[in-house]
RNA sequence: GGGAGAGUUCCCGAGCGGCCAAAGGGGGCAGACUGUAAAUCUGUUGUCAGUGACUUCAGUGGUUCGAAUCCACUCUCUCCCA
């Protein structure tokens, strides 16, 4: 099976300009395409996780990768998807952002010569010359079109900037500044992306005379068609200072039914027919699949050590045994009172709720567990037992935390 | 530039002088049930303190015994006309 075909069968192409041509280009590794990366935080989310494989899996093919980093377009927010307009980010923070998006991918493609390349498209935008673009490439864009594009609906309902209206028109410039500079053929990108890419392609034809393809990845939502990679509206990142190994793990551990399949498909990198064989699990046995998955994703992201590790602590706190790896906190005997600490103090000490007000309204409720046993309310905590190894404090039904003396 | 309207707690959205820490929904958190799943049911959801206190309703001042609610100014946004 050659890699335009894996893709498909993968589930992660959702559109593509020219089926046939594609499939030639790409399975003959004859492609330079690129995918854009917005730089509005400092890591990179599960979100940007599926382009990374996707740029990782065209690579082993033969094909040329290019990352863009978009110091440039940042400057200007993207507003698609979007019900308001996004905070402006200094030039300093996006120039950051950059320096650790750049690192992240390091670890997921190769770099360096003849293979894949990064390029920050602020390079080439911040120095342009706003009347001299407008006549480079203004005539090409049709302000009817543009209003009509999907990604701004929402937008003519609450307001859009002209700032924003000109993200589509940077975004389009790279593909034909890409094209004409680095023979950048082909884009990649969410399916959100679409009508931007094809606004590129667009811009290269009219510009140029030459035919760019485009092709867009399925975006990875659940059973009820959210975003995947997200937990209450927080990125689940490959920043382990971010997201601790152990709750990467946890994430991908704890998808849905519905999902694991899809999840396994798209985004690891096991052979099609070893996930054909666990699409017949049912019930119970797909826990066997979470567990799968989340190794698998953990041990792309953070490495065998870490994978292993987070499995492992996984399996302690859930199925009994030993768990050493979770997540602790150290406490000095300065956090103590004659000798101990009140378990609200504790939870507040470790983090696990965001004022006292919570933690007492979880003991009330019943859930918190100190070393296993149900937390009373005015239970504290004496030095001795915080000692050693310490205690394990259990919030809810699958927060661990250790609290030990330093 | 002229006119009309809006800004409420994580989000949506009621409230329009005291009974408002503020209805309802969503989301979050917890309990029960389970498979570390989903669905369901229950509790909870400003901060600190166990009958209470404190800080919130865009901002700043003001009226009042008392304001999210009234007045003035400011800021932001939307709509209509140019």
């Amino acid at each position: 099976m050659q890699i335009f075909e894996e893709l498909e069968a993968r589930g992660l192409i959702a559109q593509v300009t020219d089926r046939e041509l594609i499939r030639e280009m790409v399975n003959a590794g004859k492609a330079t395409f690129y995918i854009g990366f917005d730089c509005t935080a400092d890591s990179l989310t599960a979100g940007h996780f599926m382009a990374l494989t996707l740029m990782k899996r065209l690579q082993a093919a033969g094909n040329r990768p290019i990352a863009l980093i978009g110091g440039g377009t940042t400057m200007i927010g993207d507003p698609s998807g979007r019900t308001d307009m996004r905070r402006m980010l200094t030039v300093e923070d996006i120039r950051h952002n950059a320096e650790c998006f750049k690192r992240q991918m390091e670890r997921f493609i190769e770099f360096g010569e003849g293979k894949a390349m990064m390029l920050n498209n602020a390079d080439w935008l911040l120095g342009l010359n706003y009347v001299e673009l407008l006549r480079e490439v203004g005539a090409c864009f049709s302000v009817n079109n543009m209003l009509r594009a999907e990604c701004y609906r929402q937008r003519m309902e609450k307001g859009l900037s002209f700032l924003e209206f000109n993200y589509m028109i940077m975004q389009r410039y790279d593909f034909y500044h890409l094209f004409k500079e680095y023979g950048c053929n082909m884009q990649f990108g969410g399916d959100d992306q679409w009508s931007n890419m094809l606004g590129g392609t667009e811009l290269i034809r009219k510009k140029l005379g030459k035919d760019a393809h485009a092709m867009t990845i399925t975006l990875l939502t659940d059973q009820n068609g959210n975003k995947m990679g997200k937990t209450a509206g927080n990125a689940v990142w490959l920043d382990p200072n971010k997201t601790s190994p152990f709750d990467f793990y946890q994430y991908w551990r704890n998808v849905e039914d519905g999902d694991v399949l899809k999840c396994i498909r798209m985004l690891t990198f096991l052979p099609l027919g070893e996930i054909e064989a666990m699409s017949s699990w049912q019930g119970a046995e797909l826990n066997r699949a979470k567990e799968i998955l989340a190794f698998e994703l953990t041990r792309m992201v953070h490495g065998e050590q870490e994978a292993q590790s987070a499995r492992e602590t996984a399996r302690g706190l859930f199925s009994g045994g030993s768990a050493q790896d979770m997540p602790s906190t150290a406490l000095t005997a300065a956090d103590l009172t004659d000798g101990a600490i009140g378990i609200i103090d504790l939870m507040m000490k470790c983090g696990l709720c965001p004022s006292r007000g919570e933690a007492r309204r979880l003991l009330q409720q019943n859930g918190v567990e100190l070393d296993g046993q149900k937390a009373a309310f005015g239970l504290t905590v004496s030095a001795g037992q915080l000692s050693g190894d310490g205690v394990v404090i259990k919030k809810g039904k699958k927060v661990f935390h250790r609290a030990y003396l330093a």
